[in-house]
DNA sequence: TGCTAGCTTTCGGAATCGTGGAAGTGAAGG
DNA sequence: CCTTCACTTCCACGATTCCGAAAGCTAGCA
């Protein structure tokens, strides 16, 4: 491996190590799972979100007992939850006239009742 | 106005069923923790921001390296940089005019590497 | 058939986010 | 001293996100 940084001023740009960049290059996975798992990340990047999550972690409920429970209107909590629907966190079933959606995924579980009870914990 | 015609539970408004709403209500963490949590998943919602995490978990690297891995400008990645050094995911130290990053949080280096893995196994 | 209740979708505005470029900081070196 | 270099912070603009209000949809029931 060559010196860091060359003292005349080499580096094309900058002090960029070739190396070094090249190294990290080769390892990195391509553009659009960056760009899927941002997506995915993204839906949990949101308090209302995480609040219908961890209510349906706790029990399976309809649309408007969501939208009384986050304090929002019926047509807000139905767009949230067509985003949860839409990657795969949530699914629902009619009951008669009612929605009741239930958590999908044990793995948004996990994750979302893991981190509220960490920050519990730390209270970081 | 009274509900049209009460079947058995019917609520004030709408559907609600106030039993199931009280029972989540009161295992329901208080809304800073939904937001505290939902920062830090956004920290995780940026493909510029995984990229950053996924090249410093295989090596340390300075500012100017990054933004060359990223293609983006210097003050960009820099930027980046502060929100995720803020959070306390990574840290970097002087090394004569270079900050040579590192991160900083094994629990960021986990998510981030199984996420991408995860995505790259079953092709989601 | 027509009505109603629960839910979804569309629309428009406000707030937030991410970016590039300009300007600023601090330390090493002539 | 002054200059240079790697980096950070400030600023303004385009893109995205989230919400409420209004309109649209559909199953259930008289």
């Amino acid at each position: 491996m060559k010196a860091t940084h060359a003292s005349e001023g080499e580096c094309q740009v900058y002090c960029v190590d070739g190396a070094h960049v090249a190294e990290v290059q080769s390892a990195m996975p391509g553009e659009e799972a960056f760009e899927q798992v941002a997506e995915e990340f993204s839906a949990l990047s949101d308090p209302t979100r995480l609040k219908i999550l961890f209510a349906l972690s706790e029990r399976e409920l309809c649309v408007c007992d969501l939208a009384q429970l986050l304090g929002r209107s019926m047509p807000a909590t139905s767009q949230q939850l067509q985003r949860l629907r839409r990657m795969g966190l949530v699914r629902f079933r009619m009951s008669g006239k009612l929605a009741i959606y239930r958590l999908e995924s044990p793995l948004a579980r996990l994750l979302v009742r893991e981190a509220l009870e960490r920050r519990a914990k730390d209270g970081r």
